[in-house]
DNA sequence: CGCTTGACTTAGACATTGTCCATTGTAGGA
DNA sequence: TCCTACAATGGACAATGTCTAAGTCAAGCG
């Protein structure tokens, strides 16, 4: 925790309160936020902090890459404190909780050079869908 | 595409213009289009289209399973008319252009039981990201 | 320690994408 | 041809995110 406010004071980051209170709430609870969620709990820590501070904030940490955005669904992007270790998602298709997940294998190396396109590949993602253990029971 | 009319009529869709026009939209061009894009070349052919009777025709061929919606940015769903084969997408991270891809391998396999948290997994999306011959020679 | 300055924050307007609802229209069977 | 249930319309509304102009403040400097 610390750890990131000392890692980005390092590296030029102007330290102010509202941006203070963001990466606390971030690294806070170890779960994908969205940004309204983000918010509500930044809110109750420093009440006038605005919206459009909490975007821009998360935007940043999301350019120095210290976090990650995830759209596992339609809806509003998740943001993952999980940065540091490479990992790919689980999530519920009924009630859109989240949990990170290691597969084995490669995604990358299964992509043939004919299925490139051209492209210049350098990022994939891979989310697995499903009912959590609470949704299945229902 | 006349396939795609006859099945639909043949499960009882009830056949107006408008979701004819929708249909051959889709079907027409084997690209990527969002809701606002459809809409577009729907009006091309039927100017009185409403936006509504086209998200709610593209929400009905989804759940008919006709169509797949695919989420691979957070702006707009795109939806995909090549529901029948199983694929992937390559998406270019500048211009968000979209290819099918077929990866060998087997994702659903690479998620070890300990790994899958109690969830009932039945579905997986593999998303490679990168930047297409025109965005990379940019 | 108190300025200065440019980066940061704010509030609210605006944009985009999608949904809902009451009304009007119409496909397809009797 | 007529009926009627289903579909389409258009406009309001909702959710999420972006932008801007003006005020505020962190942090370096004297």
């Amino acid at each position: 925790m610390s750890d990131l406010l000392e890692r980005l004071r390092g590296r030029g980051w102007r330290m102010t309160a509202q941006r203070r209170v963001v990466a606390e709430v971030l690294d806070g609870e170890h779960v994908h936020l969205t940004a309204d969620e983000v918010h509500a709990r930044a809110v109750a820590r420093l009440p006038e902090i605005s919206r459009a501070t909490v975007y821009n904030t998360l935007g940043e940490l999301v350019t120095l890459g210290e976090v990650l955005e995830v759209a596992t669904d339609q809806r509003a992007k998740r943001y993952d404190p999980n940065a540091h270790r490479p990992h790919h998602h689980l999530v519920c298709a009924r009630c859109g909780s989240i949990r990170d997940v290691h597969p084995t294998g490669n995604p990358l190396a299964d992509l043939p050079e004919s299925e490139r396109f051209g492209f210049m590949v350098s990022n994939v993602e891979v989310t697995y869908r499903g009912l959590c253990p609470d949704c299945a029971a229902a």
